[in-house]
DNA sequence: CTCCAGGCTTACG
DNA sequence: CGTAAGCATGGA
């Protein structure tokens, strides 16, 4: 067991926004990655970790380096994403890895939150490595290459599944260059995860943001769709419905400039905490005292 | 019953 | 080109 002295970071803001999935909560946060348990809890501004992994990792993991004051004050550009700055203040984006991270998100297509949750757990479960009683590491692309479609009938992953089994072939015999897209720029990364069956651009948008640091990615679902058009809705009045999420991509981009990944996090959890019951540990709700910047309410979904 | 969930692929004009 | 159905599964 360890501590990390940490500043503007919030644990449980960081790991119950939705952009992790195997992490769960009781007293403590546990999680598994890079096939090893992690424990973690926050006392104040101390990070207590319970994990083989140091603490250079873990540093790095929860993305420790970033300067906040620097993103916080580049993609502050109203008091819409100002309040939900102070709001959720803390939470962090976090280095995922690659190829975990890309499988999560091809399984999140039409998908809803605790089914992708189950998929990845049973997955892990079915053709992981068990790395301590009941926690398993998350499986290899060559584990996943030699699985066939009726023994991933448990996983449940409906019809995602033969795209996750080719997905793996083509990583484990390397026609596939995952860590390539590293070192590409972020409009070439997306264009060559794209290439891959069952990756659009959100996918393709969300694996660049989370596991290739191309934190210009500004990846837009339905939570980010129904927000935006919420906030900012004179935006992109008039676009058509199949180019309204490319239009809102685009205007992030320009608006919240390079760290525009990181407000889109924030945009995502405020618009899950709208939605969202479970799990959620921030306060309840949004934007109440700032009624002024509440447009178009008729829009809002009933409760 | 219908509608939706961190969308994408395919078929059809 | 652009649009729309279809896709497994589970929950509201």
């Amino acid at each position: 067991m360890y501590r990390i002295n940490t500043s503007d970071f919030n644990l449980n803001h960081t790991l119950s926004c939705g952009q992790v999935f195997r992490w769960e909560k009781n007293d403590w946060w546990t999680g598994v990655v890079n096939g090893e348990v992690i424990r973690a809890k926050q006392e104040g501004n101390e990070l207590l970790v319970d994990s083989i992994l140091d603490k250079n990792f873990i540093w790095h993991y929860f993305r420790l380096d970033d300067d906040m004051d620097r993103i916080y004050s580049e993609i502050n550009r109203d008091e819409v994403i100002g309040s939900l700055i102070e709001k959720y203040r803390g939470l962090r984006l976090i280095r995922q890895e690659p190829w975990e991270c890309l499988v999560s998100y091809v399984c999140s297509s039409n998908n809803a939150i605790r089914n992708i949750k189950k998929s990845i757990k049973r997955m892990s479960e079915c053709f992981g490595r068990e790395i301590e009683r009941g926690y398993y590491s998350f499986p290899t692309p060559e584990a996943l290459a030699e699985v066939n479609i009726s023994e991933m009938e448990q996983c449940r992953l409906g019809f995602r599944t033969p795209r996750i089994l080719n997905l793996a072939r083509m990583v484990a015999n390397r026609e596939f260059d995952l860590y390539r897209i590293k070192d590409l720029p972020y409009r070439e990364g997306r264009s060559e995860l794209t290439r891959i069956e069952g990756v659009g651009n959100k996918i393709a948008d969300c694996v660049l943001l989370f596991a290739f640091e191309k934190l210009e990615s500004f990846p837009v679902d339905t939570h980010i769709e129904h927000i935006m058009k919420r906030y900012y809705g004179e935006h992109f009045k008039g676009v058509k419905k199949s180019k309204i999420r490319e239009s809102i991509a685009e205007f992030a981009r320009e608006y919240f400039g390079g760290y525009c990944g990181y407000a889109q996090e924030y945009l995502y959890y405020a618009d899950l905490g709208q939605h969202e019951t479970i799990n959620l540990l921030s306060k309840p709700l949004f934007l109440e005292s700032h009624g002024d910047f509440r447009r178009d309410r008729g829009s809002v979904r009933k409760a």
